[in-house]
DNA sequence: CTGAAAGCGCTTACAG
DNA sequence: CTGAAAGCGCTTACAG
């Protein structure tokens, strides 16, 4: 394969030095006649400018890239927030680096560096909850960092989060005022910030409503749907069973719904989910969910993260998006018993 | 904020030069004692390396990156995608860019133009099904291209595809074996390489059954759930309508399945589905379907990218992976009539 | 305005 | 083995 050309070669072709090819690449008007004879050489030779060498030597070192960290791209709700994080970062001509950390903070790490080695303007970081007081350092590399749906545990900085407690405390509620009492609590694992957040909300909602809390409702560190399924239905043979779930997390609620079915209990246990889900309206009941805004999420972060690029420098902002209670039939089913 | 170190700093603070700098930093052990001295010097002062300046020079010239160009990384098939791809990169050091088209030409070519630009080694694209002619030029940049989910128009590149025809062959052989004859398709744009080729997979099968088709079943150009719940309706209402569907994508499944609800015709209507969903197996009945492997076909494009990577010159491969038949129910039903 | 020279942060021949 | 110099593909002072 032919050596791909350079703006030396555009040069020498145009009869012109390569300042003023460069000059012409980065729109500087100029007499139009050497204009026209560059751009002449580009179209001939199929030049295309090498970004990053361009950002080695270009006074702001920025390299329009940014990276994103998250648990999973492959669960839904990350998708969707990458989705809101590259429709924002497209605005301004940026492109946007996914990674997936499996909640496994030694590969958040290695993906946070491999960014910053390659010099993103801009890193988002879903945190896994263990130990990130490497970012400290990786802040020195001069990436702008950020947080999404949870916060840093040793860094300040800008983060947008849903509302985890409020969210769950409203689900609590709802359930509340369908008669029930006995309210199972199924959570992720308690080392991401959003579990312990929606356990807070339980259990605040719990006491502000002067329900005592039967702990052995609440099951923790449910962190897939095969094992949400299995709690689930140890959680319905209890010889005192809850009469309402509230699954925290999409996966854990997916499990919670097969193990429900199995049982023949989908009409009888009510349920609701925190996170929405496709398909989750089409049920027989349909899922009563306490929906987040992922897509908004991704975009709310993304606009932080530009302001910040555009010289902001006031302190660490924290927005909270609020979420929505969707109530579908299976969070409105009476107790029973 | 401080400028970020640079070898010349670590060399002048552990004083040696900055070629033994770079041969430290490259793994080369060189004399223990000035290996070590970089090394205290390099923790002193934080350093890190720039991966940019270092592909700049080196020989190889390659970033470590790849992109990926998808319909939408919200979509849960392309999202599964896109882990596959992530996963098998990272086993060789290697980040991921992800950028959405929307099927839109224009916006696939800038993606692509962008991540050449920023010197990726590699380029996965779901090509929108447009012109790509530009593709040509953009391959002499010296990424290499592939392509997955579709083939490229003007380019002969490695391919990874599942196999749409005869997956929705099967769909149809399934419907028949359960006295199904007419069975309405529901296809997304035709422009779109997957959704002709399960249109190609359904005519076929009919006409091998000898089973004659009823042009005004089969409905195209619906490209997302409203759209493919008005066209269920309007089919249901036809003075002979179908008396099964085959809805060849998933958004168009899903609004099928919300349309067949909304009639209760869902236990009288069978319904067999391309590419599974979350939850479809909670439905009742479950909703048969025709089962891809995006995470697989994401591992098995990453797998070619990498041999041409490291050098095979073997003429374009083209991998088709097989479908999966998926039976819960839905596509079980018996005609009604 | 244009062009020659220096330099971005590295790697790589090359000389010692 | 190490270090001084050249160079990767660009941009940016600087001189004319």
């Amino acid at each position: 394969m032919a050596r791909q050309p350079t703006m030396k070669d555009v040069a020498a072709l145009a009869g012109v030095s390569l300042s003023t090819v460069s000059r012409v690449v980065n729109g500087d008007p100029g007499r139009p006649d050497l204009a026209e004879k560059v751009q002449r050489a580009i179209d001939v030779l199929g030049y295309r400018r090498d970004l990053t060498a361009s950002n080695l030597r270009r006074a702001d070192r920025t390299s329009a890239s940014v990276g994103l960290v998250v648990a999973d791209v492959a669960n839904p709700f990350f998708a969707a927030l990458l989705r809101g994080v590259e429709d924002l970062a497209r605005t301004r001509g940026v492109l946007t680096y996914a990674g997936s950390s499996d909640e496994d903070t030694d590969r958040e790490r290695e993906l946070v560096q491999g960014f910053t080695a390659r010099q993103v303007d801009g890193l988002v970081i879903v945190p896994s909850g263990g130990d990130d007081s490497y970012l400290l350092r990786e802040q020195q590399t001069g990436a702008t960092l950020l947080f999404v749906d949870r916060p840093g545990v040793t860094l300040n900085a800008d983060t947008v989060l849903s509302d985890n407690a409020g969210g769950a405390a409203t689900a609590v509620r709802h359930l509340h005022a369908h008669g029930h009492r006995r309210i199972a609590f199924l959570g992720d694992l308690q080392r991401i910030f959003t579990s312990r957040e929606r356990l807070r909300g339980y259990r605040e909602a719990m006491a502000s409503l002067n329900l005592a809390v039967d702990e052995s409702l609440i099951r923790l560190e449910v962190h897939n749907s095969q094992a949400a399924a299995e709690v689930t239905r140890d959680l319905l043979s209890q010889p005192d069973p809850p009469t309402a779930l509230l699954t925290a997390q999409n996966l854990i609620t997916v499990g919670a719904i097969h193990a429900l079915r199995s049982r023949q209990l989908h009409h009888r246990i009510a349920h609701v989910g925190f996170d929405d889900l496709l398909l989750a309206d089409a049920l027989d009941p349909g899922v009563t969910v306490i929906a987040q805004h992922p897509t908004s999420l991704g975009e709310r972060v993304g606009t932080l993260l530009f302001e910040r690029l555009d010289g902001t420098t006031e302190a660490p902002r924290r927005i909270v998006v609020p979420t929505s209670l969707i109530p579908r039939g299976s969070g409105e089913i009476a107790p029973t018993g």
